[in-house]
RNA sequence: GGUCUGUUCAUCUAAGGGUUAGGAUUCAAGAUUUUCAUUCUUGCCAUAGGGGUUCGAAUCCCCUACAGACUACCA
């Protein structure tokens, strides 16, 4: 063991916007080697030419910037093992295939995808399912059957090809994973796996291997489903030398639909109702658009702190935590093994969280856009006031609209069942005699208002409640919102006294 | 089908053999707010089933059930 600086990758391949198990993955890689003082590094793992979708790359690096999670080294920041990008490491690997061959780990295999598939569909119909492995290679067409005149032939009469792994026979393989703990599996279950495909780029298996090696990693933190790939990882590492300096492994646990069966996917998004990508994406092809976490209105570290608790917990009862608190206390052994669940719910409310605990200021600047989207003219200090007062009562940014925007401007309607509640007979009359008194208030500010109003009222003998009600139907046009004198003072006294007028004239009695 | 992994309230989870099995979200009720929401208080709700080991098991072992992942020249 070398006491080398702890180094992880986050390695998504560019085949569309990231979800929220990739960004999870991102997070707890990012946490880990953050709270070790370490380095994270983005690769990106573009081998595969077919799925290769533009402007994804693009995507995950805002994903990440948007949730605060720091690049050291990848294709946009450079570094001292770039490139970043698999495509662009190309040429690397088939030295590193070659050596695999010349040590006996690999071999050529020359059968065409038509020959493998009859194969599968075969085995199919046998009730079996067919692996490329020690007792199938025999009758297959590689480099390990074949005399080795004809293969040499094959080869250079350019026939394709690909490098398969030559899985060793009935060996078991060990190894920790530092979340599951030692995991073994048989090589006679394993297939000979592609290492190289006959398009000249390798597959992932041996693109991986080569290059956390290459990169100096020490930690491969990943999602679950990887696990099954690990013993070939592990050979890998052997069959190249590099055993000593190999990885460590941790596999994350899965996080599965909020109902129904199976991990989270892609394409569970807007089906159920809230989103699985941190950023809104349009799919370049179909025009598709799937909504994002930012676009709804979540703050990232809401967002961020909601996720770092899907499989991980802290063996506290603390539930807030900023970046730098969750890289203070973050460690791979809190990290549980079963899958989790996602809860839409649990994520709303992380985010009203932090959106009490933004300042007024904050929150009007997330707000501002907002208000001059709909029109409005914006004064800062206003909207920073409104903001602090509805600020509680939202769980998202726009909903400071819908919970104050009768501050900006009188209500274009009124909530039909409160009208027929307050709006009875002679309701419209008192009204209007209060728009009058206000005109005589002194000093326009809330307690100023608030006093003298309540005596007015009693004086008149009227029902406060119904008064309180019936003002507050002409100034917000329903039945919510702040204290109703706080609003009078920030509208002002003209703004107050017009909207009763305009109440008076337009709302019609219900007997 | 095979291999691997997992299983504590509806959900996220705590409890490294000894507690009335704890917290959070959701839900319900009450309080506050002469509105609504927030907030506060209270409540409901769990160790998948069966065998062991042990004085004692959520915790260790075995079996069953269920769930999931993987089983491509995809990652």
């Amino acid at each position: 063991m070398t006491t080398s600086k702890i180094r992880v990758r986050f390695a998504p391949s560019p085949t569309g916007p990231l979800h929220i198990g990739g960004m999870r993955t991102a997070l707890f890689n990012y946490l880990f080697a953050k709270h070790h003082g370490g380095d994270f590094l983005l690769r990106i793992e573009d081998t595969d030419q077919t799925r290769y979708v533009p402007g994804a790359e693009a995507y995950i690096m805002e994903a990440l910037d948007w949730c605060g999670i720091i690049i050291d080294e990848g294709p946009r920041e450079g570094g001292p093992h770039a490139p970043y990008r698999q495509s662009e490491r190309k040429d690397l690997y088939a030295g590193y295939a070659q050596q695999l061959i010349d040590t006996g780990h690999a071999y050529y295999a020359f059968d065409t995808p038509e020959e493998l598939e009859s194969n599968r569909m075969t085995a199919e119909a046998n009730g079996e399912t067919f692996t490329y492995n020690v007792t199938t290679r025999a009758g297959m067409r590689n480099s390990l059957t074949l005399p080795k005149g004809e293969w040499h032939a094959l080869l250079s009469s350019g026939q394709p090809y690909v490098v398969r792994f030559r899985m060793p026979d009935n060996e078991i393989v060990a190894a920790t994973d530092l979340i599951r703990g030692h995991v073994q599996f048989n090589t006679d279950l394993l297939d000979d796996k592609v290492l190289f495909k006959s398009d000249g780029m390798p597959t992932y298996h041996l693109a991986n291997v080569v290059d956390d090696h290459l990169m100096e990693i020490t930690h491969v933190i990943r999602g679950e489903e990887w696990l099954p790939s690990m013993p070939l990882h592990v050979l890998l590492y052997r069959a190249f030398g590099w055993e000593s300096t190999m990885p460590q492994f941790s596999h994350l646990p899965l996080i599965l639909k909020p109902e129904g069966k199976g991990k989270l996917s892609k394409r569970d998004g807007d089906k159920l109702g809230f989103p699985v990508f941190p950023l809104a994406w349009k799919d370049p092809v179909s025009g598709e658009v799937s909504r994002g976490y930012r676009e709804d209105g979540y703050l990232p570290d809401g967002f961020i702190n909601m996720l770092s608790l899907l499989g991980w917990n802290p063996g506290t009862e603390q539930e807030i935590f900023s970046m730098d608190q969750l890289i203070e206390s973050f460690s791979l052994d809190r990290v549980g093994k079963s899958g989790s669940r996602f809860d839409p719910e649990k994520t709303k409310w992380f985010n009203h969280q932090y959106l009490i605990r933004q300042t007024d200021s904050e929150l009007a600047n997330l707000f501002i856009p907002f208000l001059q989207s709909k029109g409005v003219k914006v004064q800062f200090e206003l909207v920073a006031r409104v903001c602090g007062l509805v600020k509680d009562r939202c769980y998202f940014v726009n909903e400071i609209w819908e919970q104050g925007f009768f501050f900006f401007q009188a209500p274009a309607s009124y909530d039909e069942k409160i009208v027929s509640k307050r709006w009875k007979d002679g309701v419209p009359e008192m009204m209007a005699e209060i728009a009058k008194f206000f005109g005589t208030v002194e000093n326009w500010s809330a307690p100023q208002i608030k006093e003298p109003f309540s005596q007015f009222v009693t004086e008149k003998g009227w029902n406060f409640g119904t008064m309180m009600n019936s003002l507050r139907l002409c100034l917000v046009g329903s039945s919510f919102g702040p204290d109703i004198f706080g609003i009078c003072e920030i509208i002002g006294r003209e703004e107050t006294i017009s909207r009763i007028e305009k109440a008076v004239q337009i709302i019609a009695i219900v007997p």
